[in-house]
DNA sequence: ACCTGAACACCGTTCAAGT
DNA sequence: ACCTGAACACCGTTCAAGT
């Protein structure tokens, strides 16, 4: 049997599904597919690289067309939009975190620009954005209510403190 | 040789720091100890288990005797204690978090009562204390000044906020 | 180019048997 | 009570050899 790269990472997603991230080995991905565990390692260089790759397209598969919006409103679309995403799947969560590890500034990057394009500065912009995509990390298995209630709290922190990094009393 | 579980734990924290998460191994650790690696199963049912006393003993160390202080006072100064416990040790973050996600109520616990001591009704006490919690544990590797920036973000949001849970505008 | 077969150096867990 | 020795069922990765 020969496959191509993308096939063996739709396989991945499959299993990934079915067994859980503990479970998704490359031993149990080539038995999916029927193949040899070897043959995976001429498609990737590494497990890792693999699941990167696996990440890569359930974000890419959760990706909206680009609205206009306020800067603001932008920022909670893309929350929701990366929540939907990494929910789809079992343990999506954890995948993404993993692998956003070692590849942080993709996933950050559009709500960076976003915070910008509301006026805050550079600093500001790239906290607040670290800061809310480890926020939707973090909350998978929250009810939808406390994952709104959350994020604007911190939505809430960033309109009053564009500008200025110091601490408010 | 015969060992004590407070032993094992303590071996298991100098192995963590010594190779990091990705390599603290049953094996790894039983062979620190000199001993069999079948042997730790006496003390522990299992390596979550192990696990779990490590990341409880970091914390026991860390802990600081409670100091009298208003509520948001208090909040950041468990906040600091976390950060400070989970960083003294290699892998800390990750360790901690992983056992966290089985037994998210131990740590959480004095956050949601100094919340509550500062008129939080129990939502919102509940939530924050949770976001407070994965906000200090995704924030291992940050400097202390985005550490306390994204904090103040946080309390900021929370000092808004003590009260009602809608979203503001 | 892509896969097989087989190996290497590891894992966590269990358990009869020893002391 | 605590540990040994040995096994079981797995891992990720590498690589000569086949097609």
């Amino acid at each position: 049997m020969r496959y191509r790269r993308s096939d063996v990472v739709e396989r991945a997603i499959a299993v990934l599904d079915e067994t859980g991230l503990e479970d998704l080995s490359m031993r149990r991905i080539a038995a999916d597919l029927g193949v040899q565990v070897g043959a995976l390692y001429h498609h990737f260089d590494n497990k890792a690289a693999l699941l990167a790759a696996v990440a890569e397209e359930i974000l890419r598969r959760g990706r909206r067309p680009a609205e206009i919006a306020a800067w603001d409103a932008e920022l909670q679309l893309l929350c929701v939009e990366l929540r939907d995403a990494m929910r789809r799947h079992r343990d999506g969560a954890a995948l993404i975190s993993r692998v956003h590890r070692s590849d942080a500034g993709a996933l950050e990057l559009p709500l960076r620009s976003a915070l910008e394009r509301g006026g805050a500065d550079a600093e500001i912009a790239r906290l607040g954005a670290r800061t809310l995509v480890r926020f939707v990390l973090s909350h998978e298995d929250d009810s939808d209510r406390d994952f709104a209630a959350g994020l604007g709290l911190l939505l809430d922190g960033l309109r009053h403190r564009r500008g200025s990094m110091e601490t408010q009393h």
